[in-house]
DNA sequence: CATTTGTTGACTGACGGTCGGTCAACAAAT
DNA sequence: ATTTGTTGACCGACCGTCAGTCAACAAATG
């Protein structure tokens, strides 16, 4: 009945790595599955066999950056001690600009591009996942700050606030050349923090 | 010598109008060429005479819209009294679902999903210039604040945060379905007005 | 060997963009 | 007033590209 039984999930996977650098190099505009499959070493048909369309095998592929992106995160956020370090690399996705970071953050343009035109239900579970994943974490630092007393309970308000500032420094960064994102990222950070942090917490700068 | 001279600009804009509303009908996708030139009631080839490509038409679409948007929204601001509720007009944009404003924000997310893959000089220009203008505009709205007394002067520390958020307000809503963006506005200016306004200020609700 | 499953690349249709040619409008010459 | 010349707006047949399909083949299984 069932010869070669193959787990297709694991395959998306293992082709959207192949071709996960791909992206990378032609960008989507100049992604064709022919270039996929070739990359992945398969026939132009086969491809069709793990992915419905294009625009699915674009979506795997950041599912893989954004997965690796969030572990890396979880990984790197622990080394940081004071809460003013942990809300800065927070913002490490928009902020930093080494080659590893710059590919997460030009796979995520290409993945709006596709959501704008073309977003379907799954993409949207996905972002709202992302969003659940980052509100987590910005959760946890605030509340350490809370817990520390360097940070006035009020600031529990600014954690939504600093999710969407932070969203916003994206589309900045991805509209604008020659903007700052870095400077004006530090100016809210502190402006706000010297209104929302305690007698304590300002002390320790 | 000279055949019937035309203007160009003129007619770019005319045939961007005629076919505005087909855009806002069928999306980006599913806009072909020869529906542009269907519209417009001209053979195909002579669509290239008015636009270098596919790209180029969206641009000259946009810009109208954009063009049009600012000119309503300098008319609109000058009726509203209080320095709040200028702030939350300013967040017009975004908040309001009513179909000419959603026309606008389709728009621009359409807009939007070409930058992110096919950027070019003039869109990266004119992306500064409306960003000067809402810079302008919240600049002036700030600054009333202030000298009205109803705002900390702390506040100009403020305006470009505030733009910030805005831009990531655009993005949460291109992006989630069923995120409440006028909610988050309001706790972010409701709670934000609480540490920047003068004690004038904050009776004044 | 028969059957089922996986793989393939030739093929199709759609679309963006090009290009040689047409013709209306106007100017200059007669 | 009429003819001739020039220009450039306009056209659509044509081309190359590419996403997606499918009939045929290969491999595995019992």
């Amino acid at each position: 009945m069932a010869p070669k039984v193959i787990d297709k999930a694991k395959k998306r996977k293992d082709m959207a790595l192949a071709c996960s650098n791909l992206i990378h190099d032609v960008g989507i505009k100049n992604l064709t599955i022919q270039k996929v499959a070739d990359s992945a070493g398969i026939g132009k048909g086969t491809v069709y066999e793990y992915f419905e369309n294009k625009e699915d095998i674009i979506f795997e592929i950041i599912n893989i950056h954004i997965e690796n992106y969030q572990n890396q995160f979880l990984k790197d956020i622990t080394t940081f001690s004071s809460i003013k370090e942990k809300i800065f690399y927070f913002f490490n996705f928009v902020l930093n600009d080494d080659e590893e970071t710059s590919k997460h953050f030009n796979g995520y343009r290409e993945y709006l591009s596709i959501i704008f035109t073309d977003g379907n239900e799954g993409m949207w579970d996905f972002n709202e996942e992302c969003n659940i994943f980052i509100e987590e974490q910005l959760n946890q630092i605030i509340q350490e700050g809370i817990d520390k007393n360097e940070l006035n309970p009020i600031s529990k308000k600014f954690i939504k606030p600093i999710m969407i500032f932070e969203k916003g420094l994206v589309l900045v960064k991805m509209t604008q050349k020659n903007q700052n994102v870095k400077k004006e990222c530090e100016n809210f950070i502190n402006e706000l923090f010297a209104l929302i942090s305690t007698k304590e917490g300002i002390k320790n700068v």
